[in-house]
This record gives structure tokens, C-alpha cells and sequence, in this order.
RNA sequence: GUGGGUAUAGCUCAGUUGGCAGAGCGCCUGGUUGUGGUCCAGGAGGUCGCGGGUUCAAGCCCCGUUACUCACCCCA
């Protein structure tokens, strides 16, 4: 039923046991995120409007929700209609990744961080989308960035972070794509595609794998860029290739790229692939299984990612189980200097949160340490807050008071459900000599 | 932004050819029950998303609208 009082749309209410299946998650990730050396930091939830504009989002740009000047009259409302439109009405905006914020962050306390920072991120983003299955117009990210690494170690340690919190969550069968923006405009070179069509012709070849060679090709022609390009591209895309990248290294690179591919680039892919995969075999129980995460590395030439930020090395999580990835990143190492007039070299990997927490295999606390004290309507309140005081202070991990209803049954089963293990009936009466060692706790099933 | 589906009790949903608004669960009351988780009877609870139209009569048919949802675009 349509309820006329239900969250915003696309934004979710968290019932009790989804809250706590959340918060269990994000403990997990924390956890794994921080024994690998990063450090969580917050930043607001809303940054400068024209930061947030300033041509690094991509087209989240445009998803933004802004937030209107405080004090706006009819004269600033009509100069906007007549003049520069609606960005004059707006100061600030919320933030649609945190990859924007955290350079900003970075340009604000550079003096107060570390030469090489690694960071930890997990906190909501906004976009204003249509929502549907695994998108939501607010949603979590847990981000870590390294930012001062100029060299392929800050891959690895992104890579190998993620897929430890990704198996610690119990998550596996995913796979890691790979690719080098600077391989993407050499290979757009090659082709003869000028510069300044690059970047529309990277949106139409990342959909590749939904709409096939013969799609992007169409699309290309149609757009009207360069056509001595789209040619030579569509004469790369139907030469016979294989589609099988595994095992991972230098001869499958080269193989699925055209010829003169850079040698230094494909070198730093090579090394991240491998390091990976080595890691993810020390990671697992039992350790130096040869085969382990054989194809946990993949090379994809076509992988392209939405972000115009990116410069190097870019990755993305897939699993065979969803449409849609469940995370990625790359190196984005022109954005802080937009901010901090000095480049700084910087690489980052996201976990989409909300597309993997449906998946997690939840941790059962000890449930028998939560209990539940069962009373009439008409018990004193100051024996049950003794009661409880008495039994919190005994060890018990929580303490629920629960009035008794007619149907005992279906209160005790959501109380269960709350991850409540035990319950007990606080006798009639019961008064000041009553104390927790007269309860008699009995299981709840 | 484009298209499909759905909207009836707190929740999950029936509702036939247009003919008095229903069930299960939950809640409340009384009783019953030998470790207070059993069972029985009764009760409260509805703008049938909203607004028009057709009709003697609309939850049902027609038009519009809103919300939710799924898919596309794009993305995590």
C-alpha cells in the first residue's frame, strides 16, 4: 500500500534488524580496512556548489541535489530566471561521491598529513536518479584512497584491501577488471580519433559488453565523430580475439590490446595483477593454493568507468551474480591540484555498500547474553529498572523489558528475532526481596 | 528523461459478470490451559491512493493524476 507518510523517494528507513545487519557489515569493513593501515575521517555531507561543478564529477555532476540560499527574495528568484539560471540560487550541494570531498579535505590539511595518506571513508552520498533495484538516490560508499603514492604499490595495497573486506564479509566469486586510461587514449590515438572526441567516444565503448561491437560501432557513426576512426576501431573489435585474459600477465595484455601499446603501463598493470593475486592466496585459509584467485585480476581493454577524473590504472568489482558492479576505483592524479595548485598523485578504490550488504552472511552475536524480562501491565517500575540494572551489571549483554500481551507466542518470537536468546517471567508482586538470581531464564526458540 | 506493472484493515493479500467491504496474521476483551509460548469465543480497526466520468448502482469500466516498483539511459 501506497502510505501517505513513507521516506523520500529513492531514501530508505532501516527497520532494527537491518540496521544492525548494516552496522555489522561496516564493522567488518572497518575492521580489514584499518589492519591494512588506513585512517577513517568525515567530512560534511555538503561541499561548495561550484566545487562540486566543477567538471570532475562527471555526469553525477548533474544527479547533485543543491541547496538553495538561506534568504532568497522575489528579486533573487527573478535574476535568476532571467539571468545565469538556477546555480546563481544555490551555494552549496550535496555531496554525489566522496572522492571530490576528500581532495578538498586533502588540500584543507595537507600540512597536518602524512607525505603518503591513506584513507578511510564510509559515510552516505546523494544523486538524484530514478531509483530502482541496487540504486537508491541515498546509499553508502566506503571509499579508501591513497593519496601521495605515485607508483603502482598504491594499487595494490586498494586492491588487495577490498578483497579481503569483500571475503571477511563472505563474499567470493567476484573479480577484479583492470584497465589504464592512458592505454585507452593511446589506443584512441591509434585509431585517429582527435583528443577532444575522446571522451564522448569512452561512454559509447564502455557499453560494449551490453550492446556488442556491432552497437558501439552504430553508435559511433551516429554520434558523427571522426569516421577514419570508428573504422579502424571497428576493424580492431572484429579481428579474432579470445575472450579469455587468464592467467593474468604481460602476453594476455598484449594480446587483447592493438599493437603499440605502451610498454611502462602495461609493466605497472602487470605488477598490480600479480600482487593482487598473490596476496588474495596468503589471504585464504589454507594459505598457497596455486589456483586460488587465478582469474581474480582481469584485464578488460574496453573498460572505460564514468568518472573524467581518472588518469591511470582503473578497476572494477564484478560478480557473476549481479548486472551491476559492486564497486571500482581508479587514479586520479590531476584532481587535488585543482584544488591545491600542486599536483598530487592519488588512487582510490569504492565498495557500493548497499549493492553487497544484501549478500552478507550475517554474524550471530551471543544471543544468549540478550535477554528479555517478561511483566504485567501493573509492575512496578522501580523493581524492573532494579531488575535490569542488577542483570546489565551481572554481564548480560542486553536487558529488554517486555509487558506481557494476550498472544505470548508472537511476542516472544519478535523478540527472537531482535536477537534476544532468553526470557524470563518477573513474577506477580514481585517486590523489593525479588532480585535477578529468583528469575528463571528459559531459552527462546 | 523513456517504457511496463502495482495501489483494498497495522502487515501479507483475496474480492467472480458492475449489486451490502473480506480472509490470515497482529492488536484488544473475556474465558481456557498443570512447567505463564495452548486453545475457544467476542471486539476494535477501511476516504478501496487521489480527482473526474459512465451507470439505477463502481473496489471492479473509462480519462486524468500521484506514489511505489521493475526495466532502459547512466551509475555504486
Amino acid at each position: 500500500m501506497a502510505s501517505p507518510i513513507s521516506p523520500p523517494r529513492g531514501m530508505r528507513d532501516f527497520l532494527p534488524a537491518e540496521k544492525a545487519r548494516r552496522e555489522s557489515a561496516l564493522a567488518t569493513i572497518r575492521r580489514v580496512y584499518r589492519a591494512h593501515g588506513f585512517d577513517e575521517i568525515e567530512t560534511p555531507v555538503v561541499e561548495d556548489h561550484q566545487r562540486l561543478h566543477s567538471g570532475l564529477g562527471g555526469d553525477n555532476e548533474k544527479l547533485a541535489y543543491s541547496v538553495l540560499k538561506r534568504g532568497l527574495d522575489a528579486d533573487a528568484l527573478r535574476s535568476a530566471a532571467d539571468g545565469d539560471g538556477a546555480s546563481s540560487l544555490a551555494d552549496l550541494g550535496l555531496r554525489f561521491d566522496l572522492t571530490v570531498p576528500l581532495a578538498r579535505f586533502y588540500a584543507s590539511h595537507r600540512a597536518e598529513l602524512p607525505p603518503v595518506f591513506r584513507s578511510l571513508q564510509v559515510a552516505p552520498v546523494w544523486r538524484a536518479e530514478r531509483p530502482q533495484k541496487g540504486r537508491y538516490r541515498q546509499f553508502v560508499q566506503c571509499d579508501i584512497d591513497i593519496i601521495g603514492e605515485p607508483g603502482p604499490l598504491a594499487e595494490i595495497e586498494l586492491l588487495s584491501a577490498t578483497s579481503t573486506a569483500l571475503r571477511a564479509l563472505g563474499i567470493d566469486g567476484f573479480r577484479i577488471r583492470i584497465n589504464d586510461r592512458r592505454l585507452l587514449v593511446g589506443m584512441l590515438d591509434g585509431f585517429g580519433f582527435p583528443a577532444d572526441e575522446h571522451a564522448g567516444v569512452l561512454i559509447t565503448i564502455d557499453k560494449l559488453d551490453k550492446i556488442g561491437p556491432v552497437g558501439v560501432v552504430a553508435e559511433l557513426r551516429d554520434r558523427g565523430v571522426t569516421t577514419a576512426g570508428v573504422d579502424a576501431l571497428e576493424e580492431f573489435l572484429q579481428r579474432p580475439q579470445t575472450q579469455e585474459f587468464v592467467p593474468f600477465g604481460e602476453k594476455q595484455i598484449r594480446r587483447a590490446l592493438p599493437d603499440g601499446a605502451d610498454d611502462t603501463v602495461i609493466g605497472e598493470l602487470v605488477t598490480i595483477g600479480r600482487a593482487a593475486t598473490a596476496q588474495s592466496r596468503i589471504d585464504v585459509q589454507p594459505p598457497g593454493d596455486p589456483q586460488f584467485a587465478r582469474d581474480l585480476v582481469v584485464f578488460d581493454p574496453f573498460l572505460v568507468r564514468g568518472m573524467g577524473y581518472y588518469t591511470g590504472p582503473i578497476f572494477e568489482i564484478e560478480h557473476p551474480d549481479f548486472g551491476y558492479s559492486l564497486g571500482g576505483g581508479g587514479r586520479y592524479d590531476g584532481m587535488i591540484g585543482r584544488f591545491l595548485g600542486q599536483d598530487v598523485p592519488a588512487t582510490g578504490f569504492s565498495i557500493g555498500f548497499e549493492r553487497i550488504v544484501d549478500i552478507v552472511e550475517t554474524r550471530e552475536d551471543a544471543a544468549t547474553a540478550s535477554v528479555v524480562l517478561l511483566h504485567e501491565s501493573d509492575a512496578d517500575p522501580a523493581v524492573l529498572l532494579r531488575l535490569k540494572a542488577e542483570l546489565i551489571r551481572n554481564g548480560a549483554a542486553r536487558v529488554r523489558l517486555e509487558r506481557r500481551t494476550k498472544n505470548v507466542k508472537a511476542l516472544l518470537e519478535r523478540v527472537a528475532a531482535d536477537g534476544f536468546g532468553r526470557f524470563a517471567s518477573v513474577p506477580r508482586d514481585a517486590a523489593g526481596d525479588v532480585t535477578s538470581a529468583d528469575l528463571a531464564f528459559r531459552p527462546l526458540v
